[in-house]
DNA sequence: ACCTGAACACCGTTCAAGT
DNA sequence: ACCTGAACACCGTTCAAGT
């Protein structure tokens, strides 16, 4: 009953090794030659777990996304929960070198049933009484400033100075809570 | 009084070759050696015009960027110059292909006198009674969500769904009018 | 089923050498 | 001053072949 090897290979051990790589390298390191030699494997034998570089990235984007999600803490109001999440956002932006940029250039999931996924982005807010259009409107809105802001922060044209004059953390914060109590205006009602 | 030819290449050719290959093969296409061909040369040649392809990426970034604060109306008050300038960008991205995506990855001017830059773009905000700090602060925000939002569109990880769900042009609007009128919460008097 | 070896069609950049 | 030829050190990906 001797069983055959493990493989050496899996996508977890891939996606692992990928954002180990991100860390040490940064976005331009990592390629998928270099990755391969980190795991100790040719680079042709990726291939036999993923389909391509885009699906890669797309994977790491994800595992960058969820604790965004996941980390919203509970709020009464619908204002405070994009509050939270716009938080969290730029927080799993930080965490990964290059978090923001890789979100950025990661192709959209093909498989993915859309539809789903749109319905359980928009339900934290739903549950607070939004409808669906606002919600993802409001949702995109806040992820768009959320990436744009770190990828203007990593390289904008003023940045140098900016680095200076301005405070990026508190200007997101500014930025963040305008967007937020602005939406007051495009809902009616209160 | 025979004066030599005049050179094959210039910066300004380069560039105007760089868009237009842009246009016809997206940011992937725009390679050193593909506008070296385009332009009848070999790709070394472009070395000695500019440094190296950031620099090329970041003159594309300031072309883009230029006539987004050139057509901005006129605006009595600082929020209609910042709603103006927000859609502004949003038409100068859409313009050229992978406009966002270039202006995102173009590496930040080196030479440039970067307090000279800031001092500029803050100076209609400024004409409109805003302080320089808060103009900076706004002006990276509006910028932020406006490339965030062409990044987000072009490849976030719901676009197909919210291709059906949501008129991207008017989401847009919404978020940047809540944006703009959020900043009032920041304003002390007004 | 899972991986290697060799190859294809590319990159950005440097640098001596030509004119 | 401006450009070529040849080279260096890379890429992502495919595909027959090995085990």
């Amino acid at each position: 009953m001797a069983r055959s090897a493990a493989p050496a290979l899996d996508r977890d051990r891939l996606v692992g090794a990928a954002f180990a790589l991100l860390e040490e390298e940064g976005l331009e390191g990592l390629s998928m030659r270099r990755l391969a030699a980190r795991l100790g494997v040719q680079a042709p034998a990726l291939y036999w777990h993923i389909a391509d570089k885009g699906e890669l990235l797309g994977l790491m984007a994800q595992d960058i996304y969820a604790p965004a999600y996941a980390g919203v803490p509970h709020a009464a109001h619908w204002r405070d929960w994009l509050r939270g999440f716009g938080h969290a956002l730029r927080a799993t932006f930080a965490t990964h070198r290059d978090g923001a940029r890789l979100c950025a250039s990661a192709p959209a999931p093909r498989d993915r049933d859309v539809a789903d996924h749109a319905a359980r982005i928009a339900a934290p807010l739903a549950a607070l009484g939004l409808d669906q259009g606002r919600a993802l409107a409001f949702v995109a809105s806040v992820i768009s400033f959320a990436l744009g802001w770190a990828s203007f922060e990593a390289n904008g044209p003023m940045h140098d100075y900016l680095d200076e004059m301005l405070d990026f953390d508190e200007s997101f914060d500014i930025g963040l809570k305008a967007l937020v109590s602005g939406f007051a205006d495009a809902c009616p009602g209160r």
